[in-house]
DNA sequence: TGACTTCGTGTAAAAATCACACATTACTTC
DNA sequence: GAAGTAATGTGTGATTTTTACACGAAGTCA
């Protein structure tokens, strides 16, 4: 009943959901890429590639999101392998998708590439993408609600400094529940891993708002004791 | 700066972390066989092997785990993929890893592949293992005890019928904490998930315990309207 | 100085969690 | 058949957490 066996040996590719906030709209967004090339040609994709056999799926991760995107030191995070056999029409293709968070600050960086086409897209309004990578998304926007409520990984979206409010509207847009302000803040405030900063953030015809930063090597103190920064 | 580029192939596994509970010793435990080839000859590891070009990862999975353990039908989750370079000495190796939920039903079925050795150990006692299966198998289990907690999974790895103090073991054992009698009876209770049946557990030289049955439809029912199983 | 807009704050009611002890039931032994 | 043994099954009060909810403060602009 054995057969002499070669192994199989499957193309391996990395998928990058990488995402971002945009504050002013209070919108998560997806960074896609176009693709230049068929299959698929013209369609939208996630941004991704072959990995190659000295690296790790790590770095290839980070070295597709670096080459398509201008993205580098992003939280990035394995997110699941998908291995149906058909996903690609060319042959076998497995592919282990990674979800990146980017702070606003690299939104331009992301935007500027001129290899490929790269636009940022409201999650509300995904056009049709290559490949499953509709379903790799959907994969992704579920972990990102999970993680959310009990990581502390909201401030990877955020600005280095931010405000209350910008935080509550992230965690509204994500989650898809309004919160009460003053509860959302009473929460936050309570596990002491926000800083307040001496500055505030003054932006059009209004009261300025108190600034905080979020403490990572605190955080990672109460981690290991079992802490949990739930919301 | 653009190379003509063979894609890499990549040898591709599939590794289970296979779960069982032994209520009488209320312990954890995993399967793990012995390996009769080099590379780590002799040594104990988890059962996997490799992928086949046209079949699922998901698959893939299912077929080794029947075949080294004669376990079909488990609950069977994706893990986690390892993919540094190094983790298998003869070359790349990427492996998808899959923990899998037993009811001890199964366990006399997995103990007694003879194609390899098979054995349960306490994942209190496990002794070396082949490649980066450590590594792996402390995924798993944290894996595990996150998703204990907030998903109804305990019941794979009990008996359809089991008491309430079985249950509370298995928690306590996966958990490591003790849980109060009362209070976890009122928590599972609670739910309304699992049924009361008409028959009785006797054992030994004490009052008989009421045996309980899972509701799965149910639960599927409550969660999609967003209903989170907690403990 | 008045209009506008967002910021920042406290309390009371309701719900969930926690700590805790003893009578019940069946079997075994004498 | 009485006494001993071992695990089952059950309720309450104290504490903590969660929820609902409204208004004065601070700044800009006209």
């Amino acid at each position: 009943m054995k057969h002499t066996y070669e192994y199989p040996r499957a193309a391996l590719t990395v998928d990058c959901v990488v995402f971002g906030f945009d504050s002013a709209q209070a919108a998560l967004q997806v960074l896609l890429i176009r693709r230049g090339l068929a299959p698929f040609k013209d369609h939208w994709a996630l941004p991704g590639g072959f990995v190659r056999v000295e690296e790790t799926l790590d770095d290839a991760a980070r070295r597709e999101l670096e080459e398509e995107t201008n993205l580098s030191t992003v939280f990035l995070e394995q997110l699941y392998t998908f291995g149906t056999v058909d996903r690609d029409p060319r042959e076998r293709v497995v592919s282990v998708a990674y979800y990146a968070l980017t702070k606003p600050t690299d939104h331009t960086a992301a935007a500027s590439t001129d290899a490929a086409e790269a636009r940022w897209f409201p999650v509300t309004e995904i056009p049709p993408l290559a490949f499953d990578h509709a379903t790799i998304l959907d994969t992704a926007l579920v972990r990102l609600r999970g993680k959310l409520r009990y990581e502390p990984i909201g401030f990877e979206l955020l600005p280095p400094k931010f405000t209350l409010t910008q935080l509550q509207r992230l965690y509204e847009s994500v989650l898809g529940t309004p919160l009460d302000k003053r509860n959302f803040r009473k929460k936050v405030l309570s596990h002491n891993l926000l800083v307040p900063l001496k500055e505030t953030h003054r932006e059009g015809t209004h009261r300025p708002a108190q600034l905080f930063r979020f403490d990572p090597v605190r955080y990672e103190k109460l981690r290991k004791k079992g802490f949990l920064f739930e919301i």
